[in-house]
DNA sequence: ATTTACTTGTGTTTTGATTAACAATATGTA
DNA sequence: TACATATTGTTAATCAAAACACAAGTAAAT
């Protein structure tokens, strides 16, 4: 199978099993059947079941699955990039809440730079991330081996610098900006909407 | 038809359409034909159509659809419940984003409270909304008459406050922790787990 | 009046993911 | 050994969203 072909939303849940096998369940028990894991994450226990067929892992049929092999095959699969190296555009309140975050949590996704446009912010380290002036993009980019980049900014030139970026060599961007963003073949683009997606719960939440 | 039964994607693409239309086209353009609605937003002419049918909008063969009307119908659509009172829980970075970021757009949903446990926030208005501590949310809520909450808590008691916040009246709960919710029948939960979406872009950005 | 070019509106098909169903398997027990 | 139980692994069915394809309508050009 290959690996690429996975579906976002197994990749997803992956990322979440990992993340409760590795936080609450490591200490306390050895193994673990698919409808605990679906318990956890309010889940089905078939769809765990189906998600563990899809990156090939197996467990046992009186004890479900091995906790620590678990953990060890989910991060051969979504971790099978290696370290990687993200940047983040715009030092506003969710630009410092995205750096922060990385930063707390245990994960190989390293920020190794950001950007910003505001003379009082670029040059003074944020959490010991140097920031730099968004011109700089295209070297700082290769410089690092930036992948990733993640777009805080307001701007409405949004479009133009994700395209930048791209050409820069970064190969995945998730984007944070209202704008809708285009980019070339072979750039993964994950867009999130914040104002869409709380009009979206609006709309659904009953009166 | 059930406006209720309105796909999610529907939902988010009329919340995108509107905007796309009041920021850039209202002003220079009187109609819009699906196609370039579509190129605006990445999207097929064919499920702007879909779209459009869904919610009983039709346009003219000749000349498309015309904007105001448009923008009017989707307002009728998505805005059906009327000015929505919004709280955020957590005013850290991420918090003080989304507080900012619903003042600034023009949008029904109001922010008209804030919850929060350090003392150094609480009674200090942030951006003339109050901050209150979160032991008083079921009074807040029922006071404000609050339909929406955002989390953004680092908090592992996510859960129970999630519970506590329904059970006061909420009806819309966006979920910014790692936490997984499972709430009581009724209430509507979209969750947005940053840490997974940036694993999922790091996962499938190519090498 | 006819044709042409372009658009909307919608039935049909395709696609892809989730859910349901169940066969296969391991373990403990009588 | 045979049986009961509980779980996994996988095939088949279901479902929903998106893409396709085209009939129908309209205005302009000939």
């Amino acid at each position: 199978m290959d690996i690429k072909k996975l579906p976002e939303g197994t990749i997803e849940r992956l990322s979440k099993y990992r993340r409760c096998l590795t936080t609450y369940c490591k200490f306390y028990r050895e193994n673990i059947f698919s409808h605990e894991l679906a318990r956890n994450l309010h889940l089905t226990p078939e769809q765990v079941r189906r998600d563990m067929m899809l990156i090939g892992h197996s467990g046992s049929h009186k004890n479900g699955y091995n906790i620590e092999e678990l953990v060890e095959k989910i991060s051969e699969v979504i971790d099978c990039r290696g370290k990687t190296n993200v940047a983040v555009f715009g030092l506003g309140n969710l630009g410092q809440a995205i750096v922060r975050y990385l930063q707390d949590k245990e994960t190989r996704l390293n920020v190794e730079a950001i950007f910003d446009v505001n003379p009082e912010k670029i040059n003074k380290p944020f959490l010991s991330v140097d920031c730099y002036h968004i011109k700089d993009l295209k070297r700082i980019i290769k410089e690092k081996d930036i992948r990733i980049a993640v777009l805080t900014l307001p701007g409405d030139d949004a479009h133009d610098m994700a395209l930048e970026i791209a050409e820069a060599g970064v190969t995945g961007i998730m984007n944070f900006t209202p704008v809708p963003l285009k980019l070339p073949e072979g750039v993964f683009l994950e867009e999130y909407d914040i104002l869409t997606s709380l009009e979206k719960v609006a709309f659904f939440a009953k009166k």
